[in-house]
Parts: C-alpha cells; sequence; structure tokens
DNA sequence: GATAATTATGTAATTAAATTTCATTCTTTT
DNA sequence: AAAAGAATGAAATTTAATTACATAATTATC
C-alpha cells in the first residue's frame, strides 16, 4: 500500500476517500508542502485546525511511522516550486500565472498517473492489442483526439486500425465485431452515451472491449478490461482537461508494450519507417533565435 | 554561505576542513545519506563513534537548525523516484518498467517547458487568436491530432476554425489566406517540408503566420509569431513524442488566454457550452470497483 | 427512525529525542 | 613546556512527539 517514493501524490490520490480533520491536514500539506517540511507537529495541527494526535495518525496512515518520518517522505518527494493542489484559472489569471497553473495541474495529474499505475490492465491490454487482427479506437469530444493520436501511433503496425466520432458509424461497427478485433473505448466519465452504448454492443459480438475511463462507470462495467485512472476531478474544467495527457500517455505505453511483445521484428519495422520520414524533412541549419 | 539545497555536495567540499569527529560524521553521511535521513541522532552518533552533541554541532555548523531540520536538508538533495535524465526503452523493459519511464519523460519535459515558459510569445499568439476572423490550424503526423485538439478547443468560440492534413488543401488554403486570418503551424522539428511551404505561402497573403515549433528552424523563419518551446530532443524516438504533450498543453494555455480576453461574455459561452454537455452523460452510479 | 457498533477526534499523561550547559581533554601557539 | 583556544563528551534540561484514554461523531442494523 504505501509506496515510499511521492507521498503527495499518494495523498493527493487519497484526498477524496479523507476524513474531515485527515483532509483539513492534507489540504494544509499540499497546499505548501515546503513549509511542512519546516513545521512542528504542533504548529501544522494549528493550522490545520485539528489535535496534535490527528497529524501524527495521519502520518502513520500514510505509511509513515510519525510525523518526523513523514517529513522526510514530504522532503524527498518535493520539487521545487510546483503548486500540488488543483488550481482553476479564474479571471484575475494573467500571462504570468496561468499557463504555470495549467502545466502544475498536468504535471500533478501525470504524478498521480505515476503513483497509481494500473500495470496488469495495461500488460493485458497489450496482449489483446497485440493479438488483435482489427483494432478500433472510439472516442467522442475531447477523446477523439486521443483516439486519433492512438490511431495514427497503430496505423504504424500491420495490423488494421480505424477511428470514428460518428455516432451511427460508431454503432454500425461495434454490431459488426468480430472474435479477433479490439474494441477501444476512451472516455474520461464513461458515462458518455454513444460510447457505454457502442461498447455494450461491441461486448455481445464476441469481440474485446477494452476501456480506458473511470473503474467506476458504466463503460467499465461493459467493458472486459478496463485501463482505470486516477485523475485529479476537472471534468467541469473543460478548458484543460488533464485527463486526455494522461490518456495519451497512455497509449503511448501501449504503443511501446505492442513494439517490445513484436521483438525483433517490431523494432525493424519502426526503424524502416524512422527512415521512410526523413525525406519529408529540411536540412537542419544552425542554431538562431528569432524573437 | 549556507546554499540549502545540495547539503551533500556542500558536505563535500567541507571535507578536508573538518575536525576529527565532524568527519568522522560526515563520512556516515557521505556513505549513505538515505540511511541518515532515517537515523535518530543517537544512531548516527553511535555509528561515527561520537558523542550526540557532535553532531548537533556538526549540523549546526552546516547552517541547520538542527539535527532534525538537517534531516530535512538530506531528505530534500535525495532526489526521490523521478527519473531527471531522459530514459530510453529498450527490448529489456518490462510493463513494470517502461510506462514509467515514458511518464518520466513526459513529467521532465513538462518541467523545462515551465522553466523557459515563452510568455511573451503565448501571449501575442493570445492577441492574434483573439483578434483572429478565421484560425486555420496546420500539423501533419504527430501534430496533426494536436491541431485537431486545438480546432476542437476553439470551435467552442464563435470564431471559424479548421485543421487539414492534406497537402493540397494546405497549400490552397495557405494562399488563400486573408488580413484578420491567423495560420497556426505547429511541428516539433520546423523542417516538415509541406508546413514550411504552406507557411511561406501564407506569409505573403498579409494573414499572421503563427508556429509552434524550433525557435531555430525553416518554420520559426517564415512566421510572425513563434511559441519555441525548450524540448529534449527525441525526435528520433517516434514512439512516444513528448512534444505533442508540451504542445496540447500550450494549447490548452492558448485556449484559457483567449477565454480570459474575451471576459465575461467568453466565461459565460461557456458554462452554457459546459450545461450543453449535461444530458450526453448518463447518471452518476455508486462507486464500484472492478477488476 | 432509534439504537448499537464502529470509527474519528481531542485532552492529558507519558515517553522519546534533541539540545544546552558545563567540565574535560585534546591542539596549537609562543 | 605552559597557556590559550578549540573540540569533545557526560549529564541535565528542554522541547517535541507519542500513547492512553475518554468523548464525540458517524455508520450500520434492526
Amino acid at each position: 500500500m504505501s509506496n515510499e517514493s511521492n507521498v503527495l501524490a499518494q495523498i493527493q490520490s487519497a484526498l477524496p476517500r479523507l476524513s474531515k480533520s485527515d483532509r483539513k491536514i492534507a489540504e494544509v500539506v499540499l497546499t505548501d508542502p515546503e513549509a511542512a517540511t519546516r513545521a512542528s507537529i504542533a504548529h501544522l495541527a494549528q493550522q490545520a485546525g485539528v489535535s496534535e494526535p490527528s497529524v501524527n495518525r495521519f502520518c502513520k496512515r500514510l505509511g509513515a511511522t510519525g510525523y518526523p518520518d513523514f517529513k522526510i517522505w514530504l522532503a524527498r518527494s518535493l520539487v521545487s516550486g510546483l503548486q500540488y493542489m488543483s488550481q482553476v484559472v479564474d479571471a484575475e489569471d494573467t500571462v504570468d500565472t496561468y499557463p504555470t497553473k495549467l502545466l502544475d495541474n498536468t504535471i500533478n495529474a501525470l504524478m498521480l498517473a505515476r503513483e497509481n499505475l494500473p500495470a496488469p490492465a495495461i500488460e493485458s491490454a497489450v496482449g489483446h492489442l497485440h493479438a488483435a487482427r482489427r483494432i478500433y479506437f472510439f472516442g467522442v469530444g475531447t477523446s477523439a483526439a486521443v483516439a486519433r493520436d492512438a490511431e495514427h501511433k497503430f496505423f504504424r503496425f500491420q495490423t488494421s486500425v480505424a477511428t470514428h466520432t460518428d455516432p451511427l458509424m460508431l454503432r454500425m461497427l461495434s454490431a459488426g465485431g468480430q472474435a479477433d478485433d479490439v474494441f477501444f473505448f476512451i472516455s474520461h466519465t464513461g458515462r458518455t452515451q454513444v460510447i457505454v452504448e457502442a461498447a455494450e454492443l461491441a461486448a455481445t459480438t464476441g469481440a474485446t472491449v477494452i476501456a480506458m475511463t473511470d473503474p467506476a462507470s458504466p463503460l467499465a462495467d461493459a467493458s472486459h478490461c478496463v485501463i482505470g485512472l486516477d485523475i485529479p476531478e476537472n471534468t467541469e474544467d473543460y478548458l484543460a482537461m488533464t485527463s486526455r495527457i494522461v490518456h495519451l500517455v497512455v497509449i503511448d505505453m501501449l504503443v511501446t508494450g505492442v513494439t517490445l511483445k513484436r521483438g525483433a521484428e517490431g523494432i525493424e519495422h519502426l526503424a524502416r519507417m524512422k527512415e521512410s520520414l526523413l525525406p519529408t524533412r529540411l536540412p537542419k541549419q544552425k542554431k538562431r533565435r528569432k524573437t
């Protein structure tokens, strides 16, 4: 359970499951972890408005032997400057503040994913994708771009790949699934109707249904293999969907996994692809900064 | 004097100047700093064969307020988990190693971008995009997905947006640019021929040409506004392009910037968009983990 | 919807750890 | 070789963290 590295990510992912005072402590720590490493247990308790033993218990629940030990963990997972609480962009933000906020949120989401990597699910998905005769990547809205990216990457293998966003196409193709087809659905919420329906349909055909989504969602229920990711809630904040970034990196993982599974053959094939791209590039010129 | 960060380097350089017992302490700490962060003052003293006050004085001489503070300094100069060097996936990697490598590379790229944010370029790009009557996002290969994502995001404003990957379309549309059009080109290398040609073409029409690319590239030279990003070179490692992730986050920044520039009107519009998405979702169900 | 069981939290007592004081022992200088 | 100065350790003190216990809040059960 206690992963030792990156207590901050650990706290972040535990946040929704925490009790009232534990959450108060967690928030104080996440807001200014650097300060927390220098504070005494009394000071932190006072900051959070809880008692000292509560802080102590909080530390122990995270796997530390006590408060001083917790501070060491904290110090070790600290990256200078980064904001660990999800930050919301508001009307007061300027070009000096919102870019950093967005970056920090993204970096956080990735660090969280790093802590709770669903390795077994990835492995199983890689197996299915490797064995597939035909692969469909389906996602709508923001996830359509992720699906497109996946298609583009898997296109480099000899497998036949397709992406669609049109509801009718989705439905038709899902209904026509066959034994060695893989349907890969991408949805942050797992509650987008078109996607859920298509997944349910595909599951009845004998094809393999993989979903990258919230594990507690209708889409997950309809799927054979679920890549569940722990992503800080920002469904409502449609401006910057950190989830899609995490999804893209997971796609990278799947492509990498399949390539490795193909062994020499796969790696060689990629080398050839790389070669073929070269003529489309202009020669590299001397570095010369432009303002 | 006291450098706060990197106590280890500090101790190392001070080593020859230290007294007998201080050196004994220093050696124990340097031999296994990780263990030192977990040891009590009594334990460390015993390890070094000195008294507890000696250890305490050692810490103070280094600038810490005392032993516990010193341990925090030590912990902070011990970088946990995250690998800061770009890591290459090789044939020996397994599902337990390559996902983390990919994530670490991505996180690193984002942290790098965070350090060297081209705020002025972003601001200027936001200005152009805000004022534009029509926007084209052009990218091919991996960057096509980024362009698509940008289109999807900017579509939410009233401005007309389009993306194309077909070389002929690119050329035609670029040639037909008008004064209040914005052509936004995305290319990691800035050397993709189709893109460079299209940019040069567009620049002759009086339209504004923005490029998100390597600042020392033909594409940058052809553009009016360059969003130059410092991304670790991994062009050759086509499996996982970290650049596209950074590009996507920059797109988020631009959308955010334009939204903020639009003020109340923009924010309200987004609120309406959010509302309109709700009916496409199925109701949220009780959390129920699926293995 | 009330009651029991469980879990969460705080107060006070305790224990552990780190720090200071002061006496002693080494160095270094003349 | 003697005296000053710095370094070190033993013991006392202080500070901080932890445990034990009582109370409050929550959740489950009937």
